[in-house]
DNA sequence: TATTGTTATACTCTATAACTATA
DNA sequence: TATAGTTATAGAGTATAACAATA
């Protein structure tokens, strides 16, 4: 359960995401990249190994599977992504990122993930706190035997 | 500065926003209150006593004045804004939530604040360690004489 | 002259409907 | 028959340009 305090954290977190400086930080990214957010947003999900059925895209993202042939369409013609053809299901499609995707992924993150100024506030000792709190949340299944798997 | 662990720690919470069952509550909340996610956005930033001139909302959001026109048209049709006149600068639109916008942006934020499931990996213990780093993050200025006063 | 907000218009993003190929 | 993806088209969402009122 969460409790009071667990409550206003999150409240406290949906804040900096919200007002603080992440504000347009995706915004800022895709420009930085050249990309639209919405096609950056499907960069971010590829990788260059695991080939996505662009129906599990579509699923994510809870779209249209016509927007996902735009997305793609757009990650292709900037050579960020190709698509290829699926081993057993021949209607299939499976996405991958190409090197230049993989670049392009980086860098994006890059920025994403850069730390706000606020977290200064925090001398070393506390971010390490902080860190491990948010580890053993997002702890995904990797648990003891086998943990309760439920996915989305 | 960010040491290592804050900037792990950053990135773990933004896979947390990005990833988690974050994925889709501003697309759930503006829906169960019937608005689309940009008025909801704009219904957010807006408040019963202090009004908003529309120019500053513009500025918050980085958006043209123009689409600020059609977010308070939105919210005034729905009854949940209204325009009114500066004091002392007559070119300015100053808006204000109606008690029915009051009503609108609590039951938003009813969902946008709710905890997801992964915060309950943490004991009532670390819960409260999580709230005193955020609030120690997201102090902005008054720090010193006033004491900490925080309300929903 | 510069600024706030509105109107008219155009462009981008995303969805719906109809279709092809494969299962 | 049902599912993956595409194409054509329509609808939101957002911006640009021209304008009226006020500073």
């Amino acid at each position: 359960m969460s409790t009071k305090a667990g409550r206003e954290a999150w409240q406290l977190l949906s804040d900096l995401f919200f007002n603080g400086e992440m504000q347009d930080r995706f915004h800022a990214a895709s420009t930085a990249i050249g990309l639209s957010p919405g096609i950056l947003k499907g960069l971010l999900q590829l990788d260059p190994d695991a080939g996505v059925p662009m129906r599990d895209i579509a699923q994510h993202f809870r779209c249209d599977a016509s927007y996902v042939t735009t997305l793609v369409d757009g990650l292709e013609e900037r050579g960020f992504a190709e698509r290829q053809p699926h081993p057993t299901d021949r209607r299939v499609r499976s996405i991958v990122l190409t090197p230049a995707g993989v670049r392009a992924k980086a860098q994006a993150l890059d920025v994403l993930y850069a730390p706000p100024a606020s977290l200064d506030g925090l001398d070393a000792t506390e971010q390490r706190t902080l860190r491990d709190l948010l580890r053993k949340i997002s702890a995904p299944a990797t648990e003891a035997t086998s943990a309760p798997v439920d996915a989305a």
